[in-house]
RNA sequence: GGCCUGGUAGCUCAGUUGGUAGAGCAGAGGACUGAAAAUCCUUGUGUCGGUGGUUCAAUUCCGCCCCAGGCCA
């Protein structure tokens, strides 16, 4: 088999400690592919993974392997499985001027903007979502067309992938927690200021791109700028992955119901014999005579 | 041993001129179409350290006790 990597994480150069990448050992014995295939100082989409990640695919396939899609960036495998909208990729110099209005005006005002425009988007977006307000009116301005025409006019054609889809996901919410305090602790321990450090020195990173927003590097960074106390670290990043797991498993719960979702067969993570188990349901599944 | 300052939600604290209390963080639930490890929404009953007393009523005032800091012996 060969892993395609749904991470947006792993997908940055130099980011090693702190987004858990494989090993060097796991990377030589299994082909990965979109880990490590970005500066940190370059930005990612859902849209250029689903073309990255459909290349890797068909890639794969004609080497006569099997694909195995892994990660947890949940939005970038719903793109895979159930397809995109056919949208314009991100528009820096309208996003800068939406954001110097917001500055002047509030993003309140932006949204009732949006409301004008393009109603059905409106409704379904928070006065207070920057984020999503910024991205509807960006599509709106640039193409012409409400976000929510696009979207209307793509659900007929979304294509789906046909996959085994399986979700490992803990009984126990507190060995969760455990784990993942472990683990932040690890990472402090294996030198993640330090990389941070080293990264920026080397490159000119800014604590608005969406690699020095991830998990660990965002906390990292404010104590390195002196925002937040050192002794604090170890807290502030073992909750931020909690909210990441929290968020995680509510896409999760929400997966199958939905246009565009495969079902998601679930497996518990902390059985003893998980690898066993996932190798059986995929075996099943391959003697179905599906391709994945 | 004496004096001082604290002891209120899992944590850090605010507050009640006496009518049983509220913020931030954490936690929980949810949303999610090119920034997604992002962005955002909802959600706060806890012997107000213990125990006596004053009072119609005490977490709030008074006494004693316990605990934690600090200062003095």
């Amino acid at each position: 088999c060969e892993i395609v990597s749904v991470d947006s994480a792993q997908v940055y150069r130099g980011m090693d400690v702190g987004t858990a990448k494989p090993d060097r050992a796991t990377l030589a014995r299994v082909p990965h592919h979109l880990v490590d295939i970005l500066d940190p100082v370059e930005a990612y989409s859902a849209g250029r993974f689903r073309e990255d990640a459909e290349r890797a695919i068909a890639g794969i396939h004609a080497r006569g392997r099997l694909p195995i899609v892994a990660g947890g960036t949940m939005l970038y495998f719903r793109a895979l499985m159930g397809g995109l909208a056919q949208l314009p990729p991100a528009q820096p110099a309208l996003r800068a001027e939406l954001e110097a209005r917001a500055a002047r005006e509030g993003w309140p005002a932006l949204h009732a903007e949006l409301a004008g425009l393009d109603p059905a988007s409106a409704s379904r977006i928070e006065p207070t979502d920057a984020q999503r307000i910024q991205r509807a009116l960006e599509v709106r301005y640039h193409t012409g067309r409400a976000l929510s025409e696009h979207h209307r006019a793509a659900s007929a054609a979304a294509p789906a992938i046909d996959a085994l889809a399986i979700s490992l996901e803990p009984s126990e919410r507190s060995v969760l927690h455990a784990r993942i305090a472990e683990r932040f602790r690890a990472m402090l321990a294996a030198g993640l200021v330090e990389e941070l450090r080293a990264l920026r020195a080397r490159f000119a990173l800014e604590p608005g791109m969406p690699s020095m927003r991830t998990v660990g590097y965002r906390q990292a960074w404010d104590t390195l700028e002196g925002h937040a106390p050192a002794a604090t670290l170890e807290a502030r990043g073992i909750a931020a992955t909690r909210q990441l797991a929290k968020r995680q498993l509510t896409w999760l719960r929400a997966m199958g119901g939905k246009p565009g979702t495969a079902p998601v067969e679930r497996l518990d993570a902390l059985r003893g014999d998980l690898a066993s188990a996932v190798i059986a349901r995929v075996a099943r599944f391959l003697g179905d005579g599906a391709r994945a």
